[in-house]
DNA sequence: CCATATAGTTCAGATTGAAAACTAAATCCC
DNA sequence: GGGATTTAGTTTTCAATCTGAACTATATGG
């Protein structure tokens, strides 16, 4: 869709422009509610005053920012023009997981303007059949977005399993008995400029954690869902790894002896704190997965022993996991989403014990947290990936805006 | 020293020049022996020739790069000016360790000019008489460089601890029994422009084994000292984390009822993999590093059962953490290093096998290697971070040594 | 010796931010 | 009420630096 710039690429002097107008951009999402005016923007940025106007007056133009009116700041003084993204811009975020499917329509700011989400039990079904169910959703965030003069600038789709983003191929999604899937990402919101992104669900939910929710510039996000993924934020950004598919948490080896695993290794966190590995040492067999963690959840509160136990347990492999994974990237916070943070108040004790046994003192417990966002995290995350891109390369936004 | 651009300042005209510079800086670097011509150099980079031509200018100017005479690439045609990294320019890499001290003269394309290594038992010994000993290394160095018209940029003071790298400070480095010392790195190279640059030992390995070893752009580097450590190279750079910490790769948690470490933890990699660990479980309690080694090979080529052992298990729970480390990072390389390398043989079948089985077909067994650069890995890593500053800077380079 | 091919330089033109002067719009204070 | 002051934003001039095209330099081939 948008071609990213080649890191060997050579300078032009238009870099220069391309490089601010993402800086002034930036600096006014940052800004937030305060609405920046230009001369904020000139000593916050290190521009002058000048370069300023002219940069503001492109994304004016483009659309991609709105003036809103005098702003007074100081006392005296000429007040400034206030300065904020465009409510008038937005991204589709959508989600296809084992039991429901949802979409939202979020701002330029983070906004979430609409959502919608249907049950659907997923597993098994063929990816068209989803496909089409969810273009029913992605067709009311049109009409939410038509009605409230929002002009959607693209997409982001993502889906509980590893995938090929450049391709819009699921390679992988063994809860829902997918396996290289030809997906057609860009039918569900056909003409938006920027097309839809493809993104595994683990880490979309950490990248909605980064932009909408906690906000740390590093931590290790923990998905339980069916298996346990993860998602590693350093320095503000995804770490997906050489091969894209870093922070498989779940597959950490947490007892050398450990009972063997559906990935064909032995000892993995996933067959101690895996959604069904917790079912099946608290005795929960039947129902689907909301009947079964409500029985969990029911049995934890009555203090059954084999739920305590089951939960315990997950706590403290995870914390072996967390441990070691603190240890080798130098992690200073984790945020628990997913199962994870549904099970929160049983699984903290077990999990901060096994880490302070494992690595005591290296990460201050304040820094273990619960995800705030719930099931939206997931879905502002996979937005927030096209709103990000635009903040990052509005130039490229305004290329593709006009080709249009 | 030389201030790094922070990453919100602004764009401005001048910094096109900067990047470019450095861009065909390290065009040249890449393209090594074969010696491009300026038509070439627009070629690769994308640049015009005219472009090339005046950043060339400034680049010979400064003395970082040479021309080397007439050099014909098709039949017709007038021949190009070859260019090459200047021979001229060097930069002194410096090692403490354990139970040696060692110097070597790197050059701006890599080559080991010259080098010097001298056994002194540091371990306990003051920061001040090690450093007094380092000095008259380096002293030799410097007589080197003279003798050979090699003007001395700067240096890398590679310590096996924790360091803080712009203040010039050992933060920890138990082998020696240090804690919280403040070097003077400075005074080793008094005068030279980019002064001299403290850094970790396995870290520097690492870098060395990316820019004069292996050169794969993605690895993890396990330094097998004292004890285990580790460096992270991803995208050709140094994975650092937040805190300055990653790739304590000995403190993983392999065993969750494993024995307590001196870190405070429990079931670390250390305890089963250390050297001590190792020499403690093969049965061998006496003598220096050295001695110890020795005995511990011979015992190994004698194949006494406990010595065999003692290398099976510390290969069997290294691949533990490997295992874990390749699915959390998506590591796809591991270069063995340090007391590793010197184990190699021993050490590798317990070791595949041990990955096989916790992360099966994760990693091809061809990409599972042993350092070929010894000793010296360290020393041009060190040196080589400077090197890298400078070819990635040039312009500030220039400046600094405008200064001096 | 001249056609041709390739290397490298020179120069006009375009883009862009810095710096400084200027205009615009508010408050302060008499 | 009106000028002084303060802050916001614009205009103008200038310098840096790349591109593109024309030009010069130097080789081979017939």
């Amino acid at each position: 869709m948008n071609e990213p710039a080649a890191p060997n690429a050579p300078g032009r002097v238009g870099d220069v422009r391309r490089r601010n107008l993402s800086l002034v951009l930036d600096s006014i999402a940052r800004t937030g509610d305060s609405k920046p005016s230009r001369a904020q923007l000139a000593a916050g940025t290190g521009l002058t005053k000048a370069a300023v106007s002219s940069l503001v007056a492109d994304l004016v133009e483009s659309g991609l920012v709105a003036e809103v009116g005098l702003y007074r700041d100081g006392e005296r003084g000429r007040p400034g023009q206030g300065l904020e993204l465009s409510s008038r811009r937005g991204v589709v975020g959508m989600e296809i997981n084992v039991d429901y499917l949802s979409v939202g329509l979020v701002d330029l700011a983070g906004n979430l303007r609409f959502s919608a989400s249907i049950e659907s039990r997923n597993r098994g079904l063929a990816p068209d059949a989803v496909m089409a169910r969810l273009a029913g959703l992605a067709a009311e965030a049109r009409a939410a977005a038509d009605a409230e003069g929002i002009s959607i600038m693209g997409g982001g789709l993502a889906v509980p399993g590893l995938v090929d983003e450049q391709r819009g191929i699921v390679l992988s999604a063994p809860n829902l008995h997918w396996q290289y899937e030809r997906l057609d990402p860009q039918a569900l919101l056909d003409g938006a400029p920027l097309g839809v992104r493809l993104s595994n669900e683990a880490n979309s939910a950490a990248l909605g954690e980064l932009w909408y929710g906690g906000g740390r510039p590093d931590f290790l996000y923990v998905s339980g869902e069916v298996g346990v993924g993860g998602g590693v934020v350093i320095g503000s950004e995804l770490y997906t790894g050489p091969g894209g598919n870093a922070g498989e948490l779940g597959h950490m080896v947490v007892h050398p002896d450990g009972p063997p695993c559906s990935c064909g290794g032995a000892g993995c966190l996933e067959t101690f704190a895996g959604q069904e590995a917790i079912f099946q040492a608290a005795g929960i067999a039947e129902g689907s997965f909301k009947e079964r963690t409500e029985l969990l959840l029911r049995a934890l509160d009555d203090g059954t022993p084999a739920a305590s136990k089951a939960v315990d347990d997950a706590g403290r492999y995870l914390g072996v996991a967390l441990a070691s994974a603190a240890r080798l990237m130098d992690v200073q916070a984790i945020v628990l989403g997913g199962h994870f943070a549904v099970l929160g108040q049983w699984l903290m004790p077990a999990l901060a014990g096994s880490l302070e046994r494992h690595a005591p003192g290296l990460l201050d417990p304040k820094n273990l947290t619960v995800s705030g966002l719930e099931h939206s995290g997931t879905l502002l995350g996979a937005a927030g990936q096209v709103i990000r891109s635009v903040i990052e390369s509005p130039f490229e936004f305004l290329l593709a805006a006009k080709l249009a």
